[in-house]
DNA sequence: GTGAAAGCGCTAACAT
DNA sequence: ATGTTAGCGCTTTCAC
């Protein structure tokens, strides 16, 4: 791989010329610089970002956290952030924490010896993340699960709470199930509290039940057959419920109505297709990479951005009109 | 963040035996291995992999090249090659191409400007592709989708192909569709192959037609309409395909049965479930990254590694024993 | 067993 | 407008 030094040496100019000319950096005659870039093209040079990154102490390189991008709604937040990110001329590396604190802070020590521009993070269970990630000096992020220390993105995890239980009220059901997800992520915790309070407003009845997706088999079923609504807190397992639920002769939307939440690709291909909230984790994605850009060059951002979400009908609830 | 000089200054030695402690390199005294040791800690010092990886030109960091994340067969993939990465204290990179040859070229400049060890890739469709990457000297390992000129990993899809025919047949289907993906990947090529090999030793009738997922629609019931059985590429299209035959009022596996490819999780959750072929994604990730390595080890590997792949029976055939 | 010094490829003073 | 040079943090000869 051809050098600056090469470049220097086949265009007779020396290489802070050829710095200042790949950087547009200070002056450079109209001349040499036509003599630069044909060397450039006839090396076929690249600048080593290494070397960059080495002496500017960042790389273009944004670290990417997640708790498993096996999950498609991350995997999509994934892509809204590479997208975002290769238009400004970054890159990404991702790592998955798998919920594991020992993991995460690997990762984030692994962005701040590859000299990391700065990091987008999911799931920071670190106690004093905060503190810890400003010692290091590196930009930061939150995504979808926020704490109230750093910069942060998500959806209205609230609203989109509240829309899930008025959907099922008004759709008739009266005695419902919320499922929730574990609560010590505030993207999980708002959905939950959306839902209770909507449902208090209506004053309809509702038991509540914490479940992770691996906990969902046959011993359900007796459980489920007290209710004629179950409000899901992501698409994955209500898809899993919907499977179930018919397997075990329940018509779903009418025996019993189902809302999930993320609006995951699969959701409108399953039979019934799945009623849900529509986060817009593309979006997401990119809106929190901007702001980590918008960051790193020293634009003010704001501390908190809240992104609004909206329910999508489909056939696992009565809705007459679906999408 | 502190420095290999730090470190030196602190425990009163050279850089130059810091850094033969830090790496094992080189006799350095039990005494003052402790003393760089305490001044390690006590300055929580970690290398710097940018000045490393410039000075070895060569970092700790894989590429990864995939068609799309958003693909959970290639999201499972993904895993295993971090999994793997890290067990042997490298990290990945990874770059969607969206089967797009600018971004693939683009992607695979930038492992190299980053000084990456090497990539895995499952998308290449540049021409000369083999030929571009030698001149790069970047180490190189294809997964699923194969060429024949570069170290190779890939789950056995012409007898994945087989299975899926057999299976149908052996349930009695006379009347098949083949709903095949794009044939210039070699994975969707040799699925074909086998199932329109099998078909024609047990003499079955069948139809066969290219199908993207985003071209699914009511449109194709008319068609569906005829057959007693499907064989897919992959899950996606089969979930879609099982929805739409539901929607109009077809019974699988009663009226049709379907099989698909890959085995991604909610195949397993729809209802009815997917019959499917069981392709170890993550499995051909964590083998796809330890070739890599080894290569990069100088170890000699194999050229071409086959990996064998099941069927799983469920309910969208009539098979009686279920998982 | 340890240290001095060169150099990986690049950028940014600073001098000219 | 261009060149010289120091230095980013590290590893590795090569002396001692």
């Amino acid at each position: 791989m051809a050098t600056i030094k090469d470049v220097a040496e086949y265009s007779g100019v020396s290489v802070a010329t050829v710095s200042r000319a790949v950087n547009n950096s200070g002056y450079v005659h109209e001349d040499t610089r036509k003599k630069i870039d044909a060397a450039i093209k006839a090396l076929n040079y690249r600048p080593n970002e290494t070397a960059r990154s080495l002496y500017n102490k960042k790389s273009k390189i944004i670290g990417l956290l997640l708790p498993d991008i096996s999950n498609p709604f991350f995997t999509l937040v994934a892509r809204g952030v590479e997208d975002a990110a290769l238009q400004r001329g970054y890159h990404i590396i991702i790592g998955n924490s798998d919920q594991n604190v020992e993991k995460e802070s690997r990762y984030i020590e692994t962005f701040k010896v590859n000299n990391c521009a700065g990091f987008i993070s999911s799931t920071l269970q670190m106690i004093d993340a905060s503190q810890y990630i400003s010692n290091l000096g590196m930009a930061h992020v939150t995504l979808d699960r926020t704490d109230d220390t750093s910069f942060a993105v998500e959806a209205d995890h609230y609203k989109g709470g509240r829309l899930q239980a008025t959907h099922l009220v008004e759709q008739g059901c009266r005695r419902l199930l919320v499922v929730y997800g574990n609560q010590k992520f505030s993207s999980f915790k708002k959905r939950f509290e959306g839902a209770r309070d909507a449902l208090g407003e209506f004053d309809v009845e509702f038991d509540a039940v914490e479940l992770a997706s691996d906990e969902i088999d046959e011993s359900l079923m007796t459980q489920l057959a007290d209710y004629d609504g179950l409000i899901c807190y992501n698409d994955l397992v209500a898809i899993q419920l919907l499977g179930l639920l018919q397997r075990y002769g329940q018509r779903v939307p009418d025996d019993i109505q189902v809302v999930g939440y993320d609006d995951i690709l699969i959701s409108s291909h399953t039979y019934p297709s799945l009623t849900t909230i529509h986060q817009p984790a593309y979006r997401l994605g990119r809106i929190a990479c901007d702001q980590l850009i918008a960051l790193l060059n020293d634009e003010k951002i704001d501390r908190y951005m809240s992104i609004d979400v909206h329910l999508i009908a489909r056939e696992s609830t009565r809705s007459e009109k679906h999408e």
